[in-house]
DNA sequence: CCTTCATTTCCATAAAATTTGAAATGTCCT
DNA sequence: AGGACATTTCAAATTTTATGGAAATGAAGG
């Protein structure tokens, strides 16, 4: 992952109705939800969640899917994971204070 | 982890140069480094630096400690941990879609 | 083709973040 | 006390981001 990804996902979840929408398709899993579905959870315009929708799907966090009349939202749960890597990368300037394993176990992380 | 703070965490590090800051700090480990040597590692003005500073200050993902004339920084690794544990807290539905021992092997990655 | 429904795009406005030189603060040394 | 040094705070301009109503787009059904 590029450091200016890693900015445009980190700036994407760095808002609180975004962080929210998130963790909701996180939390949603494999079905996920409809726009109308998610505005009125949170209580958020359609025009605003539009917005906030279209940075997350930007930054690759949040797939998109029209099925018949609505557009459904899922979490990208690789890219997830690719921006948790890129932050624990390098850590400790490169002594190993972490497990070999997590790398692994983070990729497999909600594959 | 309260959302709030996970914003303020996500926010400090959603901008390219404090990005840039708290990677060389998580890279720099232990010993950390001084104000003036991180605005000239990454070229920038001490006053723009300061402001970004205080911003990963303020979120905890880094610690100040006075050194004679000049104040070095460390990154908190267990504030990075915090957070990374955060997003992927009921990730999934609930439905355990990582090992158990993930979450041990995070709160104890960097410690 | 026309209407309804779901969502996005447009637009104007309001709010927040970023940038930097200059001035202030705090520390050390003599 | 006085001077040099490291860093922060202040202030003001610029840029970016967020908000939400109204209009436009796209899809389904009669």
């Amino acid at each position: 992952m590029q450091p200016g990804a890693v900015v445009t996902c980190l700036s994407a979840l760095a808002q609180e109705h975004r962080l929210a929408v998130f963790r909701l398709l996180v939390q949603s899993g494999e079905p996920g939800m409809a726009a109308g579905q998610i505005a009125e959870a949170l209580g958020l315009p359609n025009s605003s969640l539009s917005f906030h929708l279209a940075q997350l799907h930007r930054a690759g966090l949040i797939a998109q899917e029209r099925q018949s009349r609505s557009l459904i939202y899922r979490a990208d749960y690789s890219a997830m994971n690719a921006l948790l890597a890129y932050l624990t990368e390098n850590c400790c300037g490169g002594a190993p204070c972490a497990p070999a394993s997590v790398d692994a176990t983070m990729t497999e992380l909600c594959a």
